[in-house]
DNA sequence: AAACAGTGCAACCGCTCTGAC
DNA sequence: TGTCAGAGCGGTTGCACTGTT
């Protein structure tokens, strides 16, 4: 306490930066190099602290800074480290290049945060959070579909879960059609975990696609067909989903969802399969799939990432929920990303 | 067209932490 | 061991832009 302040302020400009002075910065540092902050602005000659020269360089006039919206995939490696790392903005930035701590950190206070919390799921700690769900979202949404509603049986708890059902259900003047599915379909996973403990998440996707594509063909989700089911490996799975095994009707069912075959965590959800795919799959599943459907948009066949960049915010939203359906592999030592 | 509200983002502030000396 | 500069962080502000009334 008590230190001095790095700079005397008086006399010191503050505020946006000119070009003269960004000028300035950019020649004094391609010249002599970054440091020395505290006597930069003086050398430069520019009326502004250390601080601020170094806050600008950093965050804006380094060459190596990509500018633009984020892309789908950036948004999701923010989303995945966040939930291992926290509010470690340098970190999470050391591992999108061409980002500054300072830009992921507005992103995701001004974006990411919000949609979160829209999707009823706490950004501290990213566990679904029920009383921040916005329900009636859900009833306005054109996403508001069958698939949907199965990523959220996995979210919510029973009880949520059949008020959501009963309103959509009532909605749509059906009050019992989607609800009695969807209670088959988490009757025929349970058995379906009973009969093959052993089984692969493969095979359980095949199952949940399966329900899914008898019921809504206008929303198919095909299942691909995986020439290499050894290519299902998770993109950055270094994301959580907090659920207790013990309090949550729900999680044995996703957890069981859920493979750990050679180490590799595998999310039955489809649109979480995407994430945890080859090119090359996606490529082919593009072709054999209707995931353009899932994704309630027309989309190129021929690239699927290509597509997501150029997704909604709604359609970002409906994937995040996948997104974050992710745990912790006992293999990952989180101190690579401290 | 004007006023107002909401949003996004660059920039700043105050503080802590870390490593060099 | 203490001091200092640099780096990092969370929180906040100010302003330009956009959408709404």
């Amino acid at each position: 306490m008590g230190r001095s302040p790095c700079c005397d302020k008086n006399g010191l400009k503050k505020g946006p930066w000119t070009p003269e002075e960004d000028t300035k910065l950019i020649q004094y540092i391609q010249t002599h190099g970054p440091g020395n902050w505290r006597t930069l602005p003086k050398n430069a000659g520019l009326q502004r602290c250390g601080k601020s020269c170094r806050l600008r360089w950093t965050n804006y006039l380094r060459p190596d800074i990509k500018r633009g919206r984020f892309s789908f995939e950036e948004e999701e490696t923010i989303i995945q480290l966040h939930s291992v790392l926290g509010n470690k903005w340098s970190a999470i930035a050391a591992r999108l290049p061409g980002r500054t701590d300072n830009e992921i950190k507005n992103y995701w206070n001004t974006h990411i945060r919000k949609r979160l919390l829209r999707m009823g799921i706490d950004p501290v700690t990213h566990a679904p959070r029920l009383d921040l769900l916005d329900l009636s979202s859900l009833f306005t949404s054109p996403q508001l579909n069958l698939s949907n509603l199965l990523r959220l049986q996995t979210l919510l708890n029973p009880e949520a879960l059949t008020l959501a059902l009963n309103l959509v259900a009532a909605n749509n003047g059906n009050p019992d059609g989607l609800l009695q599915k969807l209670q088959e379909n988490q009757t025929l996973l349970n058995t379906h975990q009973l009969q093959n403990q052993n089984g692969t998440a493969f095979q359980h996707s095949q199952t949940f696609a399966n329900v899914v594509s008898q019921e809504t063909p206008s929303n198919l989700l095909t299942t691909p067909s995986f020439p290499n089911q050894n290519q299902c490996t998770i993109q950055g799975n270094m994301g959580h989903f907090p659920i207790n095994s013990t309090d949550h009707p729900n999680s044995q069912i996703f957890q069981d969802n859920l493979t750990t075959t050679s180490g590799s965590l595998i999310p039955t959800d489809l649109s979480s399969f995407f994430y945890g795919v080859s090119d090359q799959m996606k490529a082919d599943m593009s072709e054999n799939s209707s995931f353009d459907s899932v994704l309630s948009s027309p989309a190129p066949p021929n690239s699927a990432s290509t597509y997501i960049n150029g997704s909604t915010e709604d359609e970002k939203e409906s994937l995040c929920s996948s997104l974050l359906r992710f745990e912790i592999p006992e293999c990952l030592d989180l101190a690579d990303f401290m």
